[in-house]
RNA sequence: GGGCGCAUAGCUCAGUUGGCUAGAGCGCUUCCCUUACAAGGAAGAUGUCGGGGGUUCGAGUCCCUCUGCGCCCA
């Protein structure tokens, strides 16, 4: 047992004790207990591209306070982390790290030295690689990273088993996200389509619905004649992209809309292209918007897409993957007109489309500029086009009525904290217009684990694709060989293809549960640690991650994959704006660390409600290091009155102990309070309401510290004899037992560090404090401390020292009072100097009239 | 346009099913170098609970409405 030391100390402890528990294993999971102890958490994993923030800290805290207070519940914690290493941001920045780009046709080089490590000058053009070797650079890149990413995460003293860590491109992830994916496809959960797709042509890959966003763009109506088929005149349309003239096939107006009813079955011709269009009626067009009635193009946007879906229409698309219009024009468009815009971007197209309807006539008065919402991919920098392509989809209920209450209903069987953000789940999952889209034209990710056979001509044959056996698992169909087929019949007629594709992110981190659990790697842990019982995350990704883990989950299990779904709130900067790197107010969370110490970082994230956007605050960092240097200070003071008399040889009493031991009714009293804090803190954790338990902890900590120990001080050191005093050391080293205990969940380095002065093993791995069973009054000491502060007072506008005598306290009170303050009389005439004290009877309110005693003249 | 949330002391926030004179911390003021703690301690002042209406014996809390702010989705 460690003693003492004589000058406590926050400076050090840190190293200090993440090295002992790292070297202790303190957090590993115990996978030997039933399911019924088991508690399990599906952290989020970290991009470890990117840079941990606040954000993170705060969040983590969280779950790290919830995650330490289950294991000292008695409950074997599965605490895993993994790195989400997969994607587009490790794309990037292995670009910019090493200036190479991905190239799929480039041969693979051993030993390849990239151009750069780190900051390529701005001139270097990026030198194209093969995929191999991008993947190589990859994972360099991202192990580099992930050393960065552990210490700041070992240092908020996060208790992860890092004996169960995963990152979402390793061997194993690949594995899961593969075999869920082909079992969606065997049970026809997923399928390939060509299809109408949301494409960005920068980043030259398709995008699913859940990472668009709309946003806010100028543009311009151009109101444009339509001439009647029948030559009684032309029909006027309003459209923000007269480019897409060549792509219409059709005019909508609503079918209620008397203006256009007549018209409905009508056609009429597109100006420039001569192409016969008829005009449909759709509830979906809007008679407000522009003249009421729009053209319906292939495609200009998501409800072009309805409309053609639903009405049937031929499809005339024009606008290509690179974003510029198609060499050759569709049918029927007049092969003249078109060239003038073949090979144009869509801008140029619309600067040129417009010049020649002027010159036509068909543009109609000037064009009139508006804003308007425009659908971007989230890190794209262009609108997004829609083009057909074939791409693998899992049904998510955006098209299937049954499935989408199945899925809602999935929501209702989630305890979600705070409860209201349930509605942002069921919000989303009824605006779903499609399934969701997982294939992904770029390198870095889960590779599509399938094959299509080339006919004769070499052309694949889609609608049977070939599928490894799950015992293969992880393939990479560009370099793995479908059974049955010859290495050389790659790309040749007659043999086979590889479906060219990656998994979209969220297709693999929607398996996180599968994933960390050892799902068919590990039966006896999967079994131990799924459906799990809480996922943490942000709520800006309940649409993506949390959903979509919901999918997964639904078709392999048919269950939620865990029971709990807490989302934490935002981290705003002291004026209430979200903190982010362009405005320069972020803070890194090494340098919190440093300088206010980890435990009151922690303190400032677990006094925040859950959910509940959060101001940065230094201030409560400051606090929260008194906190963390009060409990050094005070375990240090009642360490030092020393052991029990009668019980030298124990850190702290047990119950029965303890209830023999302890006499003076104050000190019951006190421990009375412990009791109630302790049933009310362990309810608030049942509720995943961690602040509200900091909350309560503390200001009895401080009522401990300030009161209590003040009140009893002279006793414990003997004052009044050995069975007082022992009275006294027994309730306060029960005290402060209990009160590490509480604390430890949110400042793990200062309670340890007291801890380990007196007790065996980490408080980590104590048992959180249970009531002592002592039938006390919790109130009973309630006036003395009442009185003790008055007596303070005095003394303070007397502008004297606190440790000045008084001379006499006269004390009214009501009759009912004046059994508690004869018990505390002793104490009371100890803390506060006091000669003398009579106490009269009162009216309704505890009164003093403190006189205070000639100061010594010296 | 639809959904959700927030509005309480100068600041940041508690206030759980309605129930005594509405709480905490920071900040502010005054005092005290007390042998656990001066990066400390003792004490003090501070409120139209956003506005209006209603239910009730009683409303910060429940209902309606208005205003302002924020988020999500169209």
């Amino acid at each position: 047992m460690a003693t003492v030391p004589d000058k406590p100390t926050l400076d050090g402890i840190e190293a200090r004790w993440i090295d002992q528990w790292r070297a202790d294993d303190t957090y590993r999971f115990d996978a030997s207990v039933p399911r019924e102890q088991v508690f399990s958490i599906d952290t989020p994993p970290p991009t470890v591209s990117g840079s941990l923030h606040m954000g993170h800290m705060f969040s983590y805290t969280h779950t790290d306070i919830v995650a330490r207070h289950q294991r000292m519940r008695g409950k074997a914690v599965f605490y895993p982390i993994g790195w989400d290493d997969n994607g587009l941001p490790t794309e990037r920045r292995v670009q910019n790290y090493y200036g190479v780009r991905c190239d799929p046709n480039e041969p693979y080089i051993e030993n390849f030295e990239p151009p750069f490590r780190g900051e390529p000058p701005k001139k270097h053009r990026a030198i194209p690689v093969s995929r191999p070797n991008f993947l190589e650079l990859c994972d360099e890149l991202v192990a580099i990273d992930e050393k960065v990413f552990e210490n700041v995460l070992r240092r908020l003293g996060l208790s992860f088993d890092w004996n169960h860590h995963y990152a979402t491109i390793d061997e194993r992830s690949r594995r899961a996200c593969q075999r869920a994916f082909l079992r969606n496809v065997a049970r026809g959960e997923a399928y390939s389509q060509d299809a109408p797709t949301l494409w960005d042509i920068d980043f030259r890959t398709a995008v699913a619905q859940a990472e668009l966003e709309d946003r806010e763009r100028p543009g311009a109506y151009h109101k444009i004649g339509f001439p009647r088929s029948d030559g009684a005149g032309a029909i006027e349309i309003d459209t923000t992209r007269p480019e897409l003239i060549a792509a219409c096939v059709a005019l909508v107006a609503h079918p209620d809309d008397e203006r256009y009813q007549s018209l409905f079955g009508s056609s009429v011709r597109t100006p420039l292209y001569g192409v016969e269009v008829p005009v449909v009626a759709h509830e979906l067009a809007e008679p407000e918007k522009g003249t009421g009635i729009a053209m319906i193009c292939t495609f200009g946007d998501t409800t072009d897409v309805t409309w053609w879906r639903e009405l049937n229409l031929p499809m005339r698309a024009i606008v290509g993957r690179d974003g510029r219009i198609v060499a050759d024009p569709p049918d029927g468009v007049d092969p003249a007109a078109y060239e003038s815009i073949a090979g144009l971007t869509t801008k140029q197209a619309q600067r040129a489309v417009v010049e020649q309807l002027t010159e036509s006539g068909d543009l109609i008065g000037e064009p009139r500029p508006i804003q308007h919402p425009v659908k971007f991919y989230e890190r794209g920098e262009r609108p997004l086009e829609i083009v057909t392509s074939r791409q693998w989809y899992i049904r998510n209920g955006g098209r299937e009525a049954d499935l989408r209450s199945a899925l809602i209903n999935r929501g209702t069987e989630l305890t979600w904290h705070p409860d209201y953000m349930r509605h942002r789940y069921d919000n989303w999952v009824e605006g779903l217009n499609g399934d969701w889209l997982i294939s992904r034209q770029r390198f870095f990710g889960v590779p599509v684990p399938v094959w299509y056979r080339l006919d004769d001509a070499g052309e694949p044959l889609y609608d049977d694709p070939i599928t490894p056996d799950e015992s293969a698992l992880p393939v990479d169909p560009s370099v793995d060989v479908p059974d049955g087929f010859e290495a050389s019949q790659r790309d040749q007629p007659g043999g086979f293809v590889a479906d060219p594709d990656i998994f979209d992110t969220w297709a693999t981190s929607s398996l996180t549960p599968q994933i960390a659990g050892g799902w068919e790697e590990d039966p006896e842990l999967f079994k131990r640690v799924f459906p799990m019982d809480l996922r943490p995350q942000g709520h800006d990704i309940i649409r993506t991650w949390l959903f979509s883990s919901v999918v997964r989950s639904h078709f392999e299990f048919d269950s939620v994959p865990w029971t709990n779904a807490a989302l934490s709130g935002w981290i705003l900067d002291p004026d209430r704006k979200k903190m982010s790197k362009s405005k320069g107010n972020v803070v890194t969370p090494m340098d919190l660390f440093d300088s206010y110490g980890t435990d009151a970082v922690r303190y400032w994230a677990g006094s925040a409600r859950p959910g509940v956007d959060t101001a940065f605050s230094e201030d409560q960092m400051k606090v929260g290091r008194k906190l963390a240097n009060k409990i050094l200070n005070v375990s240090k003071f009642v360490l030092g009155l020393g052991e029990i008399p009668g019980h030298e040889s124990g850190a702290e009493l047990d119950d029965s102990a303890l209830a023999d031991t302890v006499t003076e009714p104050i000190d019951r009293s006190m421990l009375a309070k412990l009791d109630a804090l302790t049933t009310e803190t362990t309810a608030d954790f049942d509720d995943l309401d961690y602040a509200r338990a900091l909350e309560r902890t503390e200001h009895l900590f401080w009522w401990f510290c300030d009161n209590y120990v003040e009140l009893v001080k002279s006793r414990a050191y003997e004052a009044h004899g050995i069975d007082a005093a022992a009275s006294a050391r027994a309730a306060l080293r029960r005290g402060l037992s209990t009160l590490q205990r509480l604390l430890a969940p949110f400042l793990p380095y200062a309670t340890e560090e007291a801890w380990s002065w007196w007790q065996q093993g980490s408080v980590h791995r104590a048992s959180w404090p249970a009531a002592s069973g002592l039938d006390a009054d919790a109130t009973l000491i309630d006036p003395t401390i009442e009185l003790l502060t008055l007596v303070r007072r005095a003394k303070t506008e007397a502008k004297q020292s606190q440790r000045s005598e008084v001379a006499t306290v006269q004390v009214s009170a009501p009759l009912t009072l004046h059994d508690a303050i004869d018990v505390g009389r002793r104490d009371l005439l100890d803390a506060g100097s006091i000669l003398d004290l009579v106490v009269a009877d009162g009216s309704d309110e505890l009164r003093a009239d403190v006189t205070l005693a000639e100061p010594a003249s010296s």
